[in-house]
DNA sequence: CTGTTAGCGCGTTCAC
DNA sequence: GTGAACGCGCTAACAG
């Protein structure tokens, strides 16, 4: 593999001197520099990015940090980092933190192999990420808040999200409703638990309110939960579940029981992720703004590498989609007044 | 920030006594050791990745260049990579050639930044692929052929699909029949329109087919494809297009425009992405392995790193899946024998 | 004005 | 347990 020192042999130069030509600091003669880039041409020279790196002491990349390169919803959100990082001319680097602390997404923060990052990756633990934010390397948190002054995070407003939902089933005349999650510790999580808790007080249905949260929150354990829930009896009429992705897997199950949604079980589901508007029932859901986040996450995180100081947190609104999978309950039809306690 | 260096100094030992201790080469004493640690989390080191694989001369992760991060279909494909290399203890890293020359995708194959790397991306020139792979930098190719003795494809087998699709719709008793792609010097464009034209070819349909192609592989382009489709008049009752994406982009034209698919047209995509089975009508579609092809793109990858000898091309076998996107055309109900001229 | 020398960035590893 | 060379490219300072 040929290296600078080769192409300077070849040309008979020094190896600044092919430095300079291959960067255009004009300090090279025309004919030489051309002599080099034909030396260069001839021996396929490609320079070691991590030398060149390694000097600079700057990647001109960012990360992306998620916990899984297979999982949804995070198309839209590349979709807004990605044009943003692009327009300043950085590179842009996906990676998972499958694998736990020896994962690519740990090695890729701990390390200095990239400028800064964008974590979405609940699985990281906040010690990892406070020991590796710093002065140059700013961290965007779009999946928690932590107190670190090289830390921004951007949150979505959940418990809002998860309030409004729930206010829907209330609205529709439901009574008997059900959270459906994952892992209760997960600070997302906890958010969205918390908005349905509360319009649950506020209409007095505390008692009525059914709290089911285990294991990871993809469509397998939506399934899963789903069934348990099932075989359990006393279903509820009205479910939210944590994410699209569960809420999709909740209506496969009640499929294969011949439960009918939203006939028999009213459901809502949270992302509003692509797959959303397509499946049967077209699932009614809390909108997030994926796109606009992206966005906003790679402009601050250039911000912070600008040096520019951030507010420590931003939150982003969501929206109720209503879809088909929410109606009112047998006996309920028709528009229940809300009456808040 | 701080080095190696001032590790070495506050534990007041060398720097290369503070290399070993970290990477435990029980070459130091466990009383030194634990000096080294305690210094080094003291001072909040964490090693430069950079340095360390520029002294290693390898970096043990790979990329997987795609066209387009936030591209569909690609999640399964993933998957099957993500695991082959979890396994053997490397690391991924996706990213995007979006950009054209200057992009991450070509930075990454050109400045040995990676060992290896998965190219699933049309846009980069064959050119490209050809300078980056050398004996220690195996390529696996999943969308082309290019001869190199450092690369390997694997390929599906698009003729095949194409012209089992096709045929699937002359067997519906389907006569005039469309194919709708992009841009036609794209290999995979090709193979897939010449699959279609041998079954037309061997049907005696050859005058009855059209052949559509332009532009990007996507939604949008499928959507905007179909319209003009629509505006010319004389609509085939059959259409095959290129892939799923672009299928889809077309039952929405024909939506909007009050044309039943499959009342009126029929349609037939290509690869079987997730959302074929959710969109109504349900999506036939040939299927390709994609999960298999992620794993065995890994594996290769890494008999080529271990220095293994491969053949230099793959080819994996396609599968009609038949949903509801297809039905035999008003006048021809039942099944036509197919007859070969 | 052209081109060279020399040292740097930081961690790894061989020889002692 | 240590010293020093090394990986490879960048760039300030200097010489021709």
């Amino acid at each position: 593999m040929a290296t600078i020192k080769d192409v300077a042999k070849l040309a008979g130069v020094s190896i600044s001197t092919v430095s300079y030509a291959l960067n255009n600091h004009d300090k090279v003669s025309l004919s030489t520099k051309k002599r080099i880039l034909e030396a260069a041409r001839r021996l396929n020279y490609q320079k070691n990015g991590i030398a060149s790196d390694l000097k600079r002491s700057s990647t001109r990349t960012i990360a992306l940090i998620v916990t899984d390169l297979a999982g949804p919803h995070y198309a839209e959100l590349v979709k807004g980092i990605q044009e943003v990082a692009l327009s300043r001319g950085y590179d842009l680097l996906a990676c998972s933190s499958l694998g736990g602390e020896q994962s690519t997404a740990v090695k890729f923060l701990t390390e200095k192999r990239v400028d800064g990052a964008i974590v979405l990756a609940y699985n990281i633990p906040a010690a990892t990420l406070r020991r590796a934010a710093r002065e140059a390397y700013p961290i965007i948190l779009l999946d928690r808040e932590i107190e670190s002054p090289h830390t921004v995070s951007i949150e979505v407003d959940n418990e809002a999200g998860c309030h409004m939902a729930t206010e829907h089933l209330i609205e529709q005349g439901h009574r008997r409703l059900a959270y459906v999650g994952g892992n209760p510790m997960e600070p997302l999580n906890e958010q969205r638990v918390s908005g349905f808790k509360r319009a649950l007080r506020q209409h007095g249905l505390e008692r009525e309110g059914q709290l089911h949260q285990f294991g990871m929150f993809n469509r397998d354990n939506g399934y899963a939960m789903t069934k348990m829930l099932i075989a359990e009896g006393n279903l509820p009429t009205g479910i939210l579940y944590y994410n699209d992705e569960m809420a999709i897997g909740g209506i496969q199950a009640f499929r294969e029981y011949g439960i009918r949604v939203p006939g028999d079980v009213s459901v809502i589901g949270f992302d509003d992720i692509e797959l959303a508007q397509y499946v049967r029932p077209a699932l009614t859901t809390v909108m997030q703004p994926k796109y606009e986040r992206g966005a906003l996450a790679a402009h601050l995180l250039f911000q912070a590498l600008d040096g520019k100081p951030l507010e420590p947190r931003y939150r982003l609104p969501t929206r109720l989609i209503v879809r088909d999978s929410v109606r009112a309950p047998a006996g309920h039809e028709g528009k229940v007044p809300l009456r808040s306690e």
